[in-house]
DNA sequence: ATATTTGCAAAGCGTTTGCACGGTT
DNA sequence: AACCGTGCAAACGCTTTGCAAATAT
């Protein structure tokens, strides 16, 4: 079946591969932000003929074409996501690497008026929250809030000393 | 003369040695949010015996005493600054690559707040607005906000095409 | 005197790219 | 048929690191 970011690639004119096919599957089916070797690992999945250099450039081309927004969580490697509904951001659990979305007006409001004094107009923002999560209950309330699964640092990061706000969730000091 | 980091070293009592001298008076004498390269830059007119790995090991140190912050604004290099006032946040101008410090009480508030309805503690966050400059006359009244001098893309991105918020001076589209 | 730090060059990591081949329109 | 996308491996840019010589305490 044609995927939801297949659609969006063919509305836009982009040569449909089975690489490119895979990828867009792959992503539509991704409810978190996996990096380059995540995907890679899911699309070799459904295609072992795909390259990790076909899995650059497509999430490159996606990029390019609004279908896919590049994060950087820390960690050295850039994750990726569908562009969907409004913008949104995202607050990371620093002790198991999860990544909850939320989204608020008011914060948005603010930025722009933060912008305004100083004499700019927004043109992009990048706000990421880095959060321990309470003794207590969490409020039950957020429809905005979705859980994912992908781990702090996937697969080693380029440093064992932790550099980036992401701890290691094996290490409980701090 | 000793320099304001060169105290805070000694005062964590690390080894001064003549590199690390210099780095801390470089980063003393420092306005604006140099690249690990723009160090080496200064500290090599001090010092032409240093090294930019002795840089990098003493911009990591430096780091890992809170004495150093390290920001990242796009395009792949790290930049720093020292540990100074409260926190406060940058403004990157997309024109110019100009950096603007801000900081904004209520925006503190509101993200503790969005925090604590996600049913997290705030441990740190990463916030800044990539902004263009009006037509009309910024508001003149702000102390906080603090002019530099550092260029987008310091000494040619590893990508050609800019995939940063910053975008490249001389080229005028969007 | 001894443990640390430095310089150099090599390695590492995520990412991009040149080239010849293969697939899409 | 013409062009564009792909795989492979090499290159890249920033950063770290192994080692022997130099230095701080």
């Amino acid at each position: 079946m044609e995927s939801r970011i297949e659609r969006l690639c063919i509305d836009r004119g982009l040569k449909m591969t089975g690489q490119r096919r895979v990828v867009a599957r792959v992503l539509s089916d991704a409810a978190d932000h996996p990096d380059v070797e995540e995907l890679y690992r899911r699309a070799s999945a459904l295609d072992q003929h795909i390259s990790i250099a076909t899995v650059y450039r497509t999430v490159r081309l996606f990029e390019e074409n609004g279908i896919l927004e590049r994060r950087d969580f820390g960690g050295g490697r850039a994750r990726y996501e569908p562009t969907e509904d409004g913008p949104h951001y995202h607050l990371i659990d620093v002790e198991t690497g999860k990544v909850v979305e939320f989204q608020d007006p008011e914060h948005e409001r603010l930025m722009h008026a933060i912008a305004a004094r100083l004499g700019f107009d927004v043109v992009s923002l990048r706000l990421e929250l880095f959060g321990r999560r309470r003794n207590g209950p969490p409020a039950p309330d957020h429809r905005d809030a979705q859980n994912e699964n992908v781990p702090p640092t996937p697969t080693g990061g380029r440093d064992p000393r932790l550099r980036d706000p992401i701890k290691d969730p094996a290490d409980d000091t701090d």
